[in-house]
DNA sequence: CAGTGGTCTAGACCACATT
DNA sequence: ATGTGGTCTAGACCACTGA
């Protein structure tokens, strides 16, 4: 309510000091409205620099869930990546639209995830060219066979100096392909789970997309999800 | 930090006066303490009466997601609820296992959702004992064939005064019996989508449970996660 | 250097619960 | 009437950013 709509993307809003003052505010006022703004994923702020609106898009089909990104990818504790198929240029245009990307081309390569219990997911990761020219030169990423317990999201946020926001989900359930039985030791056309995952960072720009199918016998996903809470 | 567990269940915590005064703290960084606590789902806090603790179980395998309940519902939206086999006392060990209930006994229901598109869901809905007196005798849950816009959330917070925070959910695929190949309009052993949902109330009871089958060319779960923003 | 957001203190008034 | 949490004001100091 204390801001008028439309503001571009990027755009810096007014600071505290000039909305407390021009409102008749206080301070802490302001930024608890600003704080609320954040919590919606509207607005994200820099210390030092300012506060800039998200970029939009967010259609609002979306359920909106708040929590840590990091334990989205808790599979990845206690789990190794496995070089499948090196990142590597590829035209691929569903994945680039999807990035929102201005070419057909992304790097994309492929691969799997695995327990001590076997193999549980495999998962085709397509970054946008410019994140790419870094990141294919890690083993990790790189070396078909190697298998490290690496985390894409974690080389963006290390090494590329990207601050992951958050992610949106697709959840369906679809059937085994040779290929997917050959990777995730199940039968062919039996259930898997498969989430798409588009990554953005704190400035609505898409930087990760993952395919990701997993096989229900090893994995199942399991998320907690609480009312918003404005106590 | 500030606080020292363990607290038990429902144990009122000290109120803001009392730490703001025992810690030297001022009561807004006593307040602004207490709002993260709440944000992390660990207590919850009543005008007038004071704040307390979460039930506990709350094992962290799973990630946690800050979101509106009513927009995991949000398949709710322009879909009816039609009754397959209407709500009724059954005993059923695994779902009052899974909801912490004392008794075998619960209450027991077999449903779909439709759009336009035709049924796209069929899901189980188990409530515990008390709480289902009241529900048996709504027509939307206990008149076979009977078809309604209702969501038993809804009547749990309307008519039976439950404030529900959550839900616990795990998802896997699995393959069509052929119960859910009549119901979702689906192939035998063609792959479907299993949303697990235990939701609980502000004090950490649980007091539903559904199991969701999913017609995945119907319908798609999406959800937007978001890092937890502390700003 | 001035400006930004992040944190903290101190005090006020309110609506609401309990006694 | 008392005590609870919810909201607001007013002012302070800090770390960090950018010119």
């Amino acid at each position: 309510m204390l801001l008028e709509r439309p503001f571009r993307p990027d755009e810096r809003l007014p600071t505290e000091a000039e909305l407390s003052r021009d409102l008749g505010l206080s301070r802490q006022t302001v930024r608890k409205a600003f704080s609320d703004l954040v919590s919606e994923g509207l607005v994200y702020r820099v210390p030092g620099r300012g506060t800039f609106a998200v970029q939009g898009g967010q259609d609002g089909r979306y359920l909106r869930a708040f929590g840590p990104v990091d334990d989205i990818l808790a599979l990845t504790n206690d789990s190794d990546l496995e070089v499948l198929q090196p990142l590597a240029r590829t035209i691929d245009i569903e994945a680039a639209g999807r990035m929102r990307q201005a070419t057909d081309e992304v790097y994309a390569g492929l691969f799997r995830r695995e327990h001590t219990a076997g193999p549980f997911m495999v998962t085709r990761i397509c970054v946008p060219l410019d994140l790419g020219h870094g990141l294919a030169e890690h083993d990790s990423f790189a070396k078909p066979g190697v298998r490290s317990p690496a985390t894409m999201i974690e080389h963006l946020e290390r090494d590329m100096g990207i601050s992951v926001a958050g992610a949106l989900q697709s959840i369906t359930a679809e059937s085994a392909t040779p290929e997917l039985c050959k990777y995730l030791e199940c039968a062919l056309d039996s259930p898997v789970l498969r989430i798409d995952r588009l990554f953005f960072d704190v400035t609505g720009r898409f930087v990760e997309l993952t395919i990701n199918h997993f096989n229900p016998s090893r994995y199942t996903y399991r998320v907690e999800v609480r009312r918003r809470q404005t106590a």
